[in-house]
DNA sequence: TATGCAGATATTGGATCCAATTTACAATAT
DNA sequence: ATATTGTAAATTGGATCCAATATCTGCATA
């Protein structure tokens, strides 16, 4: 086949497909980061494996992944549990994200798109009028990436991407609060329209407002119980 | 053996030894941080297991840790290479070490004890009198990570070393540049008077400085050849 | 009843084996 | 000569097996 014919296959490279340590691995993120599996839940390479219909050795990778990541923890012969968090830490990821995700908005709101633009609309949209509880946790940082995204700064969103991930049970226990939506629906709003305005150090400052604010909420919320 | 008994033998936690896949990641890392495996050099499991006198599967478990880590990529059914990195990656490392490290010196300060003041200036006049260019690397670390021991913010700390562990092959070069060791000396000398003098503010924004400076000398650098 | 011990069972860590894929290279055709 | 094909060697991914350790259970004993 010369290389002027038409290309009638869509060419698949092999060797970017995912190996089943991948998919593992992603199976059990979700799982955790969505708080399916709870604070020291076991993992037990056997039953994934069953489930998975695969062999230990593809588990192991994906847990040796999750243990690099913070999601799990594991002891020599006893194995990996779904980390815990202590309520200090939780404090300090918040601070290190009111850090970070200031300075990439920052960056973003300087050269973001009218595409950008509007999907976060769309996507504020879409978080105000869900009903389904489960699905906010998603949206909400569906929204936060698209107002990301243009900031030309791939090292620092794969940092926030892993502190999002240590956090994102307890933030979707936090937009479950009373007023965790309504509160978060409003904020959102200030952001985007000060995204929306080109006014770069406004939507830093309200984007550290709003996840310092989001810190203080659940802090208080974790400690009365 | 009652408790009262004195204790002949010192206790090990076997839970918490090194399993020989940490002990090849280690040897790995330290390897590329260091810059005796070059950019895109291949990791040959093989013979990396011979080297070891093990087998594959815990050399599999190194690389995937690696990989977390963003020291190697992978690719299916090719194997893994030290991971290269683009000069615009380094100077958005730099920008991020910029932000955090002034953060979370500004912490230390507030809370350093004599004993860490006492360490730190130690660590500077060892990294001033050593004559081993090998060693500078290490010793400027050890430097800044004594100044930041007290920060109390082991998440900050986790990320900073691993921005550190991506660029350490530069901060290294850099080091050796003409007048790169000199400069590091005064600008460390400043850095630490401020932690003594008890002027967090200060020594944040010298440290920012720091960091700034040498990326800029090193891009520099990397763009003249 | 509570405690300690012994063996059985379960689980993880590592070694070896097989399959899938890539890479190197020689043979062949144009 | 250059490009193409076929084949063998090298390499990685995954499965299975064995060893090391932990956990559980029943039983004896104080």
């Amino acid at each position: 086949m010369r290389e002027t014919d038409a290309v009638k296959l869509q060419p698949v490279d092999i060797s970017k497909t995912a190996s089943v340590a991948d998919i593992v691995f992603e199976a059990l993120r979700k799982a955790i980061i969505e708080g399916d599996l709870k604070d020291g839940e076991p993992l037990r390479q056997d039953e994934i494996a069953r489930l998975f219909n695969t062999s230990r050795i593809p588990v192991r990778e994906a847990i040796t992944m999750l243990e690099q990541q913070g999601l799990v923890t594991t002891q020599r012969y006893k194995g990996a549990v779904v980390a815990s968090i202590a309520p200090d830490e939780v404090a300090e990821i918040f601070d290190f994200r009111a850090l970070v995700e200031g300075t990439v908005i920052k960056a973003a709101v300087e050269r973001m798109s009218d595409e950008s633009r509007r999907m976060a609309r769309q996507c504020h949209e879409a978080f105000s009028s869900s009903t389904d509880p489960m699905s906010w946790g998603d949206l909400n940082r569906q929204f936060h990436y698209t107002l990301y995204q243009d900031s030309g700064l791939p090292y620092h969103l794969g940092i926030v991407n892993n502190a999002l991930d240590r956090i994102d049970r307890y933030l979707r226990a936090q937009l479950m609060l009373s007023n965790g939506r309504a509160r978060a629906h409003d904020e959102h709003l200030g952001i985007l329209e000060a995204c929306e305005a080109g006014k770069a150090d406004l939507a830093a400052d309200l984007t550290r407002r709003h996840i310092l604010g989001a810190k203080t909420s659940l802090l208080d919320h974790l400690k009365r119980k």
